[in-house]
DNA sequence: GAGCGCTCTTACAACGTTGTAAAAACGAAG
DNA sequence: CTTCGTTTTTACAACGTTGTAAGAGCGCTC
């Protein structure tokens, strides 16, 4: 800074005014004489005044601060190639922005990674955690409770444990999915679902289970996918030489979805004539095929607004009870199925 | 908290010695007595203090922390969806945390948001600014070093000014474009640029452009794209009608890439048989296409890297002169061309 | 016109840290 | 046994805010 960024004092000075009749001003507190009002709102634009965050943090041990703590034991840095935790970012930015907080941005990949964020929070650096984690077996929920940091996760947490949370009914997903295959008249129906260490990914698989046997199919072929392209293209390989007969697959997200399509147009298979595929999460990809991906929805933007949201509400009143949102998904239906 | 943070009071109390000899310690100035030493580690172990960073920042005007800004005007909240900036936080965020500084997220697509940015800044809120700035005409570079932040961008500047920043020759990648496919025998060559008004699409453009003519191809039809799937597809339609006898197609990036393959395709047209493609970035999409694409590689990690330790450098050492580095691209010969 | 209750303003003490100047401890030298 | 450096430790003042308790101003009532 070319000069010192003027202080309360220097207001207060202008003003011909003691510090905390400024301080007042500023922070719109009641019981200050409109005209002396105006005079320090002339001074603070003369003086260009901007208050102190650091200094104010110090005094109302609040930051405007909070930590988006990626995490999860795979996680390296190439999370945010996957377009799921661009779309959280996007959410929680958009949410936040209107309530004058920012997000910081931390990677909980290893131990160390953990205990850093832990202290950070310890600290007070910010005031509360945005956890999304991917793996059911993290350990970070259970050390952010016990560290009494307010925090919110993305998905329910591996067990039970009094945090707050959004989710989504994946299971009902599954079950969508199934539901329009069987409807639309499938009978040889196959599945790539996600890892089965997520919950989500399990959800998903047994809603899609399920309820095609509720219709009557009791045995569904399946081959686990790592939630990338790759390894929707190579899922879709193992499931189709085993079972050439498919006319039809769910796939746990539109990643694999379109790998997944891939393969199939390289063996010959139209899409959605010979087989229909659906997706999941209605993300980038789903529109990046054509045929358009048939998928199910997942308002990831909106999960992560009201993650946010449920963060900010416990920071404004500690010590309620942890509050749970669950969202239903919704089935779009385009050209693949 | 349950309990308050225990604070250098604590620890100083426990230990039996002054605030100012633990704080001494903590930070590991010399002229500690070796024993009286031992005697404060073990008393914050004890109490388990950790440091305030709140109040440390507020006395060394240092608070460990940057903005990350995403600007330029067209930029919504969906600019997360785009792989690049997915790209540019891995690399940002790999590069601070071995140096414990952490990235806070900003958003700059607004005059509103803008002044936000300059104004965290001029707090103090953070010790400086990553700024990954798509549009040349952006102002919050010029608004950045008016407020004498730190900064160091990605991309030149729009018009000089004394900032640091990183970039790439993108004139030297669009040339390597063309030379590929002139040396693979391609005659009838056409381009689907990047959006104008970004000076990497401008280089990538006049690179390709110039490098054509050297080959004795002085005409090269092009469309303008928007570094969209959609954009790409539809480019490649227009390409197409206007030039059926296109042999070859440099795409600007590849998420657009992967549309104009997708287009050829449903054209009737093999890749890389019919028309070679070639992309730029060697983004996730590159990897999924089939065939691979052959694509131009930005080492966008990489650079965002460089980008974290030029302003880190600027912070070590204040009032240096501004550096900038710039990178090299590079071939990477896949399956489209 | 003294006393009382308002409203509005001001001084002052936090918050938890760092840095500096002064003080204490300790040898070594005279 | 004093005196002088040197090293180690301490007390104290910042840093820029906010909140609280005390104070000033002022119009009312009795």
């Amino acid at each position: 800074m070319t000069k010192a960024a003027p202080t309360l004092e220097d207001v207060a000075r202008v003003a011909g005014v003691s510090r905390a009749t400024v301080s007042r001003v500023v922070n719109g507190t009641r019981n200050v004489d409109p005209e002396l009002q105006a005079t320090v709102r002339n001074a603070i634009e003369e003086t260009g005044y901007t208050p102190n965050r650091v200094a104010r943090s110090l005094v109302t041990r609040r930051t405007g601060t909070v930590a988006l703590v990626i995490s999860g034991a795979g996680s390296g840095s190439d999370v945010f190639t996957d377009p799921f935790f661009g779309r959280v970012t996007a959410g929680v930015v958009d949410f936040l922005r209107l309530h004058a907080v920012h997000p910081v941005l931390m990677l909980a990949d290893t131990d160390a990674a953990r205990t850093e964020v832990v202290e950070f929070l310890r600290q007070g650096s910010a005031d509360g955690a945005l956890l999304v984690t991917t793996h059911s077996a993290d350990p970070l929920p259970a050390l952010l409770l016990d560290a009494s940091v307010p925090v919110a996760l993305y998905a329910r947490p591996g067990r039970p444990m009094p945090v707050s949370y959004v989710d989504m009914d994946h299971h009902a997903g599954g079950r969508m999915a199934a539901d329009h295959l069987v409807a639309t008249g499938r009978t040889n129906v196959g599945t790539v679902s996600g890892p089965l260490d997520v919950l989500a990914s399990q959800d998903r698989y047994s809603g899609f289970v399920d309820a095609m046997a509720r219709h009557g199919f009791p045995y569904v072929p399946a081959i686990e996918g790592g939630f990338t392209w790759e390894s929707g293209a190579r899922a879709m390989q193992l499931l189709l030489d085993e079972h050439p007969e498919l006319d039809a697959v769910f796939v746990a997200n539109d990643l694999m979805a379109q790998g997944a399509m891939h393969t199939l147009n390289s063996y010959g298979r139209s899409v959605p004539v010979d087989v229909a595929v659906v997706g999941f999460d209605d993300s980038s990809p789903a529109l990046a095929c054509r045929p358009l991906l048939t998928t199910v929805r997942q308002p990831v933007e909106r999960m992560a607004a009201a993650m946010a949201g449920l963060l900010l509400e416990s920071l404004e009143k500690p010590g309620q009870r942890p509050k749970s949102v669950i969202f239903e998904p919704e089935l779009v239906v385009r050209g693949s199925a």
